[in-house]
DNA sequence: GTGTGCCGAACGATCGTTCGGTGGGTAGAG
DNA sequence: CTCTACCCACCGAACGATCGTTCGGCACAC
């Protein structure tokens, strides 16, 4: 199938020693191996995608890739990264580390979703770990602690008065990570745009599906 | 490991010919591998599950595994198919199906939570399907049908005003199922009843974390 | 004897990974 | 400039391991 080399952000650590190559092609740095083994195991799994499969998206044989890249769990570990390093860069914005609780999550959660549009692929690869292998349980440990920190503001909320009572503020953390997350089963960029789906995800999660005002039944 | 054979419903079709075994062990049924299967694939993933595993878990070697089950995919479509009857079962439901679309939609969501908690292995392995087996196809097109019912009835009740002005039904639908499954990553029967689970995706669903100012009931 | 539950062994396929080699291009010496 | 030695992206082939599945036979209850 298609190529998948097109425009790809050179955003490796440390540039390929260049001109060796033929002046016009661009080269195999490991983001853009990891970006085309992200859209694999976005649509297959990875456990389901083979090496194979990602050489031939590549479009280089299997060996060739492992010149490029020193194994599938490499590939992994690249793309939970960048899924890992969206995430917590949000928690580190000044509007999530100021303010009253509310506003704060406020901003979290709209920032969350634009990370999860925007890195789709990285996320969703995240989202799926099943801890089978040391890279999975690392990465599942990381991706609790973001879920803590959202998960204390949601307690510090509940302490303010600031949500309903009698919410209970672990289930209430767990449904709102899983609103967000859900995401990423239905959420193309090509048919929602991103500004969109932030509004709504914000609504929906803070003042539900029904009217605050309106009669609710 | 625990042998994970305990008190399994033998729901199992047409009862497999009884009086041959020992008197004292209960028969392999289908539905009580399918239930070994269900609980090994949502820890560690279908593809990642090995008949190996399976046959292990039940007490039996590999061999005889299959001299009660036909194939790996048998096991996963048994256990799809009781994740699928137990959600279609709630969309006919006379709640379900007379009424305005808002109260309707209320009894959807609690007994879809309440399926989702008493099938949870059964419905966690129909939400991670990725599509890659004909099967998986079949399973994906049915859940595709329920989630549509639900998407039907978001979008009666927008048009009935019962909504947020401004609400975009296929987005709040995407969302309202999503925050519902995603109770699969997280909720564990021993840790949170049933009751309260239900009546806190209900209240989050339906009027958000903060919501207005009057108690949500 | 007969049938059934169970098992060890092995099947072919496919997996992730390794290795030796090749060909075209560059860099340096003349 | 030409010649040469080298480098490196790339490849075909094969590795051992593991996968799902099959087969022939053993033991025991009827």
């Amino acid at each position: 199938m298609s190529a998948t080399r097109e425009a790809v952000t050179n955003q490796d650590g440390a540039a390929r020693r260049p001109g060796r190559r033929a002046a016009n092609a661009e080269p195999y740095t490991l983001a853009s191996l990891v970006e085309v083994a992200a859209h694999a195991f976005l649509e297959r799994g990875y456990d389901a995608t083979s090496m194979e499969d990602l050489s031939r998206a590549a479009g280089i044989t299997k060996s060739s890739f492992y010149h490029h890249v020193s194994g599938k769990e490499a590939l992994l570990r690249g793309a939970l990264d960048r899924a890992l390093d969206g995430l917590f860069g949000v928690l580190g914005e000044p509007d999530a580390l100021e303010g009253p609780p509310v506003p704060r999550l406020r901003h979290i959660v709209r920032r969350q979703v634009e990370v999860l549009a925007t890195e789709l692929p990285y996320v969703t690869l995240l989202l799926r770990l099943r801890g089978n292998t040391e890279t999975e349980r690392w990465a599942l440990g990381r991706r609790r602690e973001f879920d803590q920190a959202v998960a204390a503001l949601v307690r510090e909320a509940t302490e303010a008065g600031a949500t309903h009572p009698g919410v209970d503020p672990v289930i209430a953390a767990r449904l709102l990570s899983g609103t967000v997350n859900s995401l990423i089963e239905w959420y193309r960029p090509e048919r929602v745009a991103v500004a969109d789906l932030v509004d709504a995800v914000e609504r929906q999660v803070f003042e539900g599906l029904l009217g605050g005002l309106r009669p609710s039944r």
